[in-house]
DNA sequence: CTTGACCTTGTAGCCCAGTGCAGGGTTTAT
DNA sequence: ATAAACCCTGCACTGGGCTACAAGGTCAAG
């Protein structure tokens, strides 16, 4: 497929495979008579991972380093080094979800403490006031927590 | 306190804190007779809310929009829209753990994988050995990916 | 056989979030 | 009273991750 397939599919645009070819996380695909880069299927997995990577907060180096091993391709010695990174990077999404459930919870306070401070009628006009409940986000991130760092 | 001072408790360099008051994330403190900037223990705390929005991966414009209301001081109107944007925020951070934990499955996996298969000793030496269960793994990650996507 | 949509390379530019001077002034310790 | 350690402003620069543009080649439709 050509690049513009490639990218759309995977919902980014072509200069963006194109800058990720050059910075070696794609791979130089085949290319037609004509030069056209050609695409395999695997290429859009490829892509696909990046981008979910990169939306993770991940940055192009670090991605650059896991995705050989998430395709299983580099060999000699990379057993205890893929250990390694992996327990690594878990750590951090471990410590990430940490502080992500402490900032929910400030952002509660927050919540808690506009609620309780009743509000001052020339605060409003009308408005009926004040969020419904915006879930029990707090709890649910505690327990994702802990399954994440299982 | 000083600048230093400040940035020190925080963890970040002084230049930073600089440059969070320009930007208008920080206020601009009191000033010494001699021009020294003098901070209160509030700026610390303030700033220790934005380094930590920071580290969660908030931009520092979302945070411009998030720290008037984390301190509770601006009223008039703002009360159902400080709810909406938590609502938002905290459903940003749900779904954000949400995918790191899957992100932290994917990697459980291809540990598993790799030690499932018990590395050949012939791995040193020869490089074209290169890990035998690789492509199941790789199922799998697809197999999580499209779960992730859903 | 031309028009328009695609592709190529290369280089340059953009935005964000800092970071690092230069060229000064101030405070504190010895 | 002098050195070290701080502080100030302003401006330039970096690095990551794209993104746009120029100048051209390819290809399918009308």
């Amino acid at each position: 497929m050509r690049i513009s397939e490639l990218a759309g599919r995977v919902g980014v645009p072509a200069s963006t495979v194109r800058y990720y070819e050059r910075i070696g996380l794609l791979t130089m695909p085949e290319r037609t008579e004509s030069g056209y880069r050609d695409y395999a299927e695997d290429d859009a997995t490829r892509l696909l991972f990046i981008t979910r990577a990169r939306r993770m907060g991940l940055s192009c180096e670090q991605i650059a380093e896991l995705v050989p091993i998430w395709q299983g391709s580099n060999c000699s010695g990379a057993h205890e080094r893929v250990g390694q990174l992996i327990a690594q990077k878990k750590e951090e999404i471990v410590e990430r979800v940490a502080e992500l459930s402490r900032f929910s919870a400030q952002l509660d306070s927050v919540r808690a403490a506009l609620e309780a401070s009743a509000p001052p009628p020339a605060c409003r006009t009308d408005l009926s006031c004040c969020v419904p409940d915006a879930g029990n986000a707090g709890a649910e991130l505690i327990e994702l927590g802990r399954k994440a760092s299982r």
